[in-house]
DNA sequence: TTGTAAGCGTTATCAG
DNA sequence: CTGATAACGCTTACAA
């Protein structure tokens, strides 16, 4: 019944008398087809509305073209952007994108892996943390059945070296550099920051970055002012509140994201601070919600599309599917200062004094190139 | 070489010396399999890192677990909450999903209808709009294609009666009714709308509850007031404008959604305008960053994540994939009206005077349950 | 319980 | 260009 009901390569092949092969022969563009016949089996084809059988044709020994793509979740504002930037280079060379979130819970992320491995996937992309949580070695068993099928697997984030993967990593040293700098002109000493949860890779790195950045410019922060946190919107109401609590408040606060930024400064202005004004906030991604948001916020911008643009052309570059070259591969991108509304001036010492509580819409800054090499 | 390195059912099955067939019956949980057999089997499952080939199953005679899903663009805050919900139901009944952004643009969308053809998914849900777009007649083929198999189809918004599809549709007139009520109750008569992009049927159903629900209130809305506009942010901060430049200004605005109303909200600030103070905005759908902005967006909400789940059900539903049962079918679920802080009371006439700018955290009104009803 | 055989739709390899 | 044949990995009768 609803098998008769879809047409196949025979059906097309009957249809116009010709053979079977000779409609493969058409539907693969091959050559040593006459014109006139090429015509009647594509005339042919759409009559019976012809669909060629992805599975069947996976099964003969053709990579399924769809990429799997495990990411937390797609509600954090992070990743549609992402998402897309990978979507956009599949969709240009005819691959699919199979959405999987994993609410970095482990159970969903094999669960993930089996389904993307069963599909036969051409590819797979996963963001920071998987491997990282896999306690009893299965993720990694898992990516190293892909090396053996030759399939490419890329990571955000961590570098593996060990691993057969290529990472796609954010080098936000320089960018940090530039927003501790920014701290500094506006007359912030002393600043304090809302940590990311603790135990991600991203969340080290990024303490790192700023630590090392304040130190570099003969600054370092002050310790007692980095308070626990998180990735989300409470994550920074309750590090404001936190701040809010000191006798002597930081005038500026670092949050681990443009999330808990818009937590902190949604607190601050709960508590009747406003923002810059009174306290300048920083945030790190750029997610899209950063510029539009009231006031808008300066923030270490990660190139989030142009890094799921990268993952999928690496996914898509035989080179990468090449197991002599596998190990450890990374390609770098460039994050950048992005100075928006929430940073200004500190006013605490008679430094520049300002009228208005909220500059006018500072002109966005260019992102510079960026700059992707390898490693 | 690649192709060697993956295990099959007869590699599982020679390890432990049983019939190929004994490992799919130990793979399929079907019954006459002694305990001691299944055991080993599986044993030797683990051993060889042995992963059932999807295509080949599908090829048999199964549908695909897997669900097309198209969206316009999963960077439309919008769409990841939706998604989230259609992942949630499908992940529970072992099915993944097929992501497909078409960017309103009627070329995507027939490649990813295709696509999902191709790889027999055994579902399909796609958001409104797509058959409206759809000129030459192509995507309804492809939707009686879907049927002719038995795979059902399931659309948000319109209602398609002549299709063989489910319709999810939200109920919003009860929820722009208290939208409108509220905002009259709040004193203000002078009432700007930036309307939904035309041609959308969203659009029009939303143009019509809201100049319904204020003519049924005894207070037709001011159709000078309506201005052109779209669902993005541009849209709003251009209808705020053209409201900022009449001679009256309104004292309240509605949105065409929440996108829309922060933008709204943006321009009005800086044109040193306060909301609520000064002009009260109220937006549609309820995104997740609704409740974030500052200040928090008072909305005509949607079950946003529900209606996924609802889309998800319905594929699931055996009831859907039956084609006796399958011509207009619709189910609906209720938007509602969720008061936060952009809308406030007028100030116009000396109506109640308010001392603060911005009013407390309201606690958010709980929802009701969400009845489902089926015509 | 297990083995034998056939088939899903496609591609590949031949010889005609 | 066509026809015959085999193979991909799995499921499902049916027979042993």
């Amino acid at each position: 019944m609803s098998r008769r009901s879809i047409s196949t390569m025979a059906d097309v092949a009957r249809a116009c008398g010709v053979s079977i092969q000779t409609v493969s022969a058409v539907v693969n563009d091959r050559p040593g087809i006459s014109d006139e016949t090429r015509l009647r089996v594509r005339a042919a084809m759409s009559e019976l509305d012809y669909q060629p059988n992805q599975q069947a044709r996976t099964l003969r020994g053709y990579k399924n073209p769809m990429v799997g793509v495990i990411i937390p979740s797609i509600t954090n504002p992070y990743f549609p952007e992402l998402v897309r930037g990978i979507e956009d280079v599949a969709r240009r060379s005819g691959h699919g994108l199979f959405l999987c979130n994993d609410d970095y819970d482990d159970a969903k992320a094999r669960e993930y892996f089996s389904f993307i491995r069963a599909n036969n996937a051409s590819g797979l992309i996963a963001s920071p943390g998987l491997v990282a949580r896999s306690v009893d070695g299965e993720i990694e068993r898992q990516i190293h059945a892909f090396a053996r099928r030759n399939v490419p697997v890329v990571f955000f984030g961590e570098q593996r070296p060990e691993l057969p993967v290529t990472s796609i990593v954010v080098d936000a040293r320089e960018a940090t550099l530039d927003a501790a700098r920014h701290l500094l002109e506006l007359g912030h000493r002393r600043i304090g920051m809302i940590a990311p949860p603790v135990g991600l890779h991203v969340a080290r790195e990024r303490v790192r970055d700023v630590t090392e950045a304040f130190a570099a410019l003969g600054h370092p922060l002050d310790s007692e002012l980095i308070v626990a946190g998180g990735f989300d919107i409470e994550a920074g109401r309750s590090g404001a509140a936190v701040f809010m609590a000191l006798p002597q408040m930081p005038t500026a606060i670092l949050a681990s994201n443009d999330l808990a930024a818009m937590g902190a400064i949604a607190a601050l202005q709960e508590g009747g601070l406003l923002v810059p004004r009174d306290v300048s906030v920083l945030g790190f991604d750029d997610i899209p919600f950063a510029k539009v948001f009231q006031p808008s916020i300066t923030t270490v911008a990660q190139p989030i599309y142009e890094l799921g643009e990268a993952a999928m052309t690496a996914i898509l570059d035989p080179a990468v599917g090449d197991p002599t070259d596998m190990p450890g591969r990374s390609i770098w991108l460039k994050a950048e200062l992005v100075v928006r509304q929430s940073t200004g001036p500190c006013r605490e010492r008679p430094a520049t004094k300002r009228k208005t509580a909220r500059s006018q819409n500072a002109p966005r800054e260019e992102r510079h190139d960026h700059e992707d090499h390898e490693t």
